[in-house]
DNA sequence: TCGCTCGTTTGATCTTTATCAACATCACCA
DNA sequence: TGGTGATGTTGATAAAGATCAAACGAGCGA
């Protein structure tokens, strides 16, 4: 969708498909910060230096709409609930990433996972999609990546949370069978 | 400043003095999420849910600037620059976040505390104080928190450059002997 | 001044996760 | 149809950082 360094024209809703945005070192190594699926907003990054701060990749097959942000200011400035919805979405993007940067500080691997499965079931569950049953649609390294763990890990503890029958996986497809102990784990209930 | 939870009304605007901010789990787990200082405005991860997300402290005596949001708006519909910078200032705010999940999530602990110091350094420095020479308002504990490590580790990590001479630490004062080591360190040159 | 607490430093050991390596699986395509 | 590269799983080992523990120093109030 957009590079790192691309000057900054517009912000894009996704209409549907699922993204991936990541920021990299100048040695290489990547963080992804975010997925992102239909409804969502992304490039709200580069309205504060004119340039993207991260990559936007789509996953797969994805319709996205560029909103030229000179429109949107233009727009907003005539439409107030617009301008207030726009704040309110760029806010809950601040909000996301505080979630984010505790689980990257404060929790361990499995509590990391668990919190990623669950935000996913819901956020797919609000768009109409089944809950318990999905499939991924990033590797385990973009997963990794994301939780601040190497995909070894990752796999690790998906075998982990499949042979305490809490989820089912089968490569992408993931079956969540004891949500409510995938909470716990993600309580830290579990130690 | 303000907590968790509660019902958002306004942001601030710092003029003097030195902040965190930051978020818990349930199980009392504390993640910091930022440190700010003059010129930074807290509180914009209200307007998305119209409560706070995180706790607000001041870590010294501190003037700051309630903006009450109504106002703010009222305001930025008469002054589009107003709106403009705004939104810059909450971009701004969604990099930095960025930044710091890079931090966690693909640093190893000598970078990071490499990364906080630059950081500091370069604030002041736009702030017209010493780049090379400053006092530390928070304690190991909270450098720990806001870097995803033990205050312990924190402390190791400090002791380590002042036996390797690239800063000089006195309890909160620190002196920045040699800066391209650390810029070397935070771009992973060390290895 | 004494003694207390808080923050800090440092050492020893343990745990978690990374790393390295081998192999399985799948998709794609020559 | 078999090869090739990307992806995923699992095991063995190593390393980074956490944890536990002890001690120190500064600041503060009695």
């Amino acid at each position: 969708v957009f590079r790192a360094g691309a000057a900054f024209n517009a912000i894009y809703a996704i209409r549907s498909g699922f993204f991936k945005s990541r920021v990299s070192t100048e040695d290489g190594r990547e963080q992804v910060t975010g997925f992102s699926m239909a409804g969502e907003i992304l490039g709200m990054d580069g309205i504060g230096h004119g340039e993207h701060n991260c990559d936007a990749v789509a996953l797969e097959d994805s319709e996205i709409c560029a909103i030229p942000y000179s429109h949107l200011e233009t727009l907003a400035h005539e439409l107030p609930s617009l301008q207030r919805h726009f704040h309110k979405v760029m806010s809950r993007e601040i909000v996301r990433e505080n979630g984010v940067m505790m689980l990257l500080g404060v929790m361990r691997a499995e509590e990391r996972l668990a919190a990623f499965l669950l935000n996913l079931s819901q956020r797919l569950n609000a768009r109409g999609y089944a809950a318990l049953e999905f499939n991924l649609r990033m590797t385990r390294e973009e997963i990794g990546s994301y939780l601040g763990m190497k995909l070894e890990t990752v796999s690790r503890a998906f075998s982990k949370f499949q042979s305490e029958e809490i989820i089912v996986v089968d490569q992408k497809h993931i079956r969540i069978v004891d949500i409510i102990a995938l909470r716990k784990i993600y309580a830290h209930h579990s130690q």
